[in-house]
DNA sequence: CGCCACTGTCGAAGCGCTTCGACACGTCTT
DNA sequence: AAGACGTGTCGAAGCGCTTCGACAGTGGCG
């Protein structure tokens, strides 16, 4: 291990200057710069992450706390995860993985210990039960995800209500008027999830506006679930022409079931889903969907978490705009209903 | 924060005191141990993180490297990671989450300087450039995926020569002699990922003992190029009655395209898959399918990484063997062939 | 009864870095 | 020409922990 004080004596200069060459706290002449840079070079010198955590009491590390659960949105959940450890390695951040089984303990090790300067929160229950440690302690933290309580916390996530009240504004517009939501699995719910809620709320309370019936069902992913679930619907609301989807794995198994039945998408039933575009995109039926921006939630949570953690922070929440893209499972509502 | 220091103080007795009561590393007696821990308890004591892993120049960290490509098995990865990080958990390790993206550079910054103990990589190609990098550091790590040349190298994976052999001997059994792969998409075998190819090359020479013939045709996901696909195969051997799928992308197109066609499965056509089984469960049809331990591949790659550092190291390769489950996409070949 | 070995505790020396105050110059002002 | 200032560099003091050697005290043994 090549140490700061080898490099020093490489150079001919002192530890502090080294020190002051690396993090540009101090002028440095060119000069002495250039031939510390050599030095640096030369010997392959590394600086050694714990003492310059000790002596700094920064570790450079975002901790990042993932759903353990294998249920549920994942590929969402992964991309979120890359885009953060992509962006925190731009602002010369590194990353430490969380899983969320941990809980509340996690949050107390991490911050406690110094190991990682700030935290992205994924998965986040309307009323989290980390979220008082993070309101106590001095570390900046992010969420991603909307609890109840936002008071004295930074949040990013998408506009799900906006983005339920979207979809069936669609789906009126094409003169749909009975609806069917097939949402996450019940125990999405039962947890109180945030998104799945509010995405049902901004959904409903646009339908009453425009006058549309709206029918929710939880639905497991999976073709059997979703057999189930179908033969209901249709069964309390024949007339139901138009699908809202919020569960990736009952997509497919939705439109499988829909021309199994020979109900033609969209000439006799319009899909919208809120799911990744790459889900929408490669579906049997191209999808009319509400991304889910996965990449920019990542990207963001970082940006706001950095610049805390140089000072000029911002308790805020940022939900970002929905965007819906028209694609072949919406249309005009069957002239017969 | 409170200090070792301060806990000492508390206590009555001296720094390294508490901290052989906190390692165990000398022996403390039961009064002097129970007074230091309640006092740590009172205090709310954590230890510093880099003052930790200055002194005993060990950060109790485990870098994972995982594949940036959000193109293919991702719900593998993500059960690969998140089975590493509980398991590390499990055995006092915090996890450091890299993106491929960095590649070699990744590998000298981790271990230079000294942010994490040892390194697990997924996603290993053939002749991967981070493997002389490897070799020459005396930081443990352990690859997930089978590179070339082994040499200095511990590595855990499934045994995909012999998962190819099992898919076709199945295939076989059941009197089947026209065999079509669908295989991972083109990319991936550019790539060299050692994976593709090692299922590719022990079914081929499987089959060649067994008589059968084999078409394989690598395949991006989604349906426009499963149909492609799936129109070439059959325009070039019509007699196909067995698919094996190495491709989670293809399996679900693949199975709507079949019926679509009138080919019933298992009747007319019998599909094993290379899958996860949460996929084969959750398909369309419940699929004959030769199961990705993703759990166990990244439990198995932390334990030998842990083993290594505590100096009960072996380097070794950790090949688990395939099993195949039976469920409803294969049957007898149709008598007709 | 005295010696040895063991057990439990302490003090001190770092680990490699950051950062503060000090200081020696050279430059600009008046 | 003398003081005021700015610039670039250095020395030293920690940051909070681990770990080594030292050393009392205790009990077992011959």
């Amino acid at each position: 291990m090549v140490t700061l004080a080898e490099v020093a004596q490489h150079a001919g200069v002192s530890a502090s200057t080294v020190s002051y060459v690396l993090s540009g706290k101090r002028s440095i002449s060119a000069g002495t710069r250039q031939r510390v840079e050599r030095s640096i070079q030369e010997l392959g010198y590394h600086p050694n992450a714990g003492a310059r955590a000790l002596a700094s009491s920064r570790s450079n590390i975002i901790a990042l706390m993932v759903p353990l659960r294998r249920d549920m949105y994942v590929p969402v959940m992964m991309e979120i995860a890359i885009a953060v450890a992509t962006s925190a390695r731009a602002h010369g951040y590194d990353v430490l993985l969380l899983t969320g089984e941990e809980g509340p303990d996690a949050v107390r090790r991490v911050t406690g210990s110094g190991l990682a300067d700030a935290m992205i929160l994924m998965d986040v229950e309307l009323d989290d039960e980390r979220l008082p440690l993070l309101r106590q302690t001095d570390r900046p933290s992010v969420l991603i995800g909307l609890p109840t309580d936002t008071t004295g916390l930074t949040c990013v996530d998408l506009d799900f209500s906006a983005t339920g009240a979207l979809c069936v504004e669609h789906l009126a517009a094409l003169g749909h008027r009975d609806i069917a939501v097939i949402g996450e699995a019940p125990a999405v719910y039962e947890r109180h999830t945030g998104f799945a809620e509010r995405t049902l709320d901004g959904l409903r309370s646009r339908s009453r506006e425009l006058g549309l019936r709206v029918l929710h069902r939880p639905c497991e992913g999976g073709y059997d679930a979703m057999a189930l679930t179908l033969a209901r619907i249709f069964d309390e609301r024949p007339g139901t022409t138009g699908f809202v989807v919020q569960n990736e794995n009952a997509v497919e198994p939705l439109l499988a079931l829909l021309r199994q039945q020979g109900r033609a998408v969209p000439e006799d039933v319009s899909v919208v889903a809120v799911c990744p575009d790459q889900v929408a995109t490669q579906a049997s039926v191209r999808l009319t969907a509400v991304s889910i921006p996965a990449q920019e939630m990542g990207r963001r949570a970082v940006e706001h978490l950095v610049a805390k953690l140089e000072g000029h922070g911002d308790e805020e929440i940022v939900l970002l705009a929905p965007r819906l893209t028209v694609r072949a499972s919406s249309g005009p509502a069957p002239s017969g209903s």
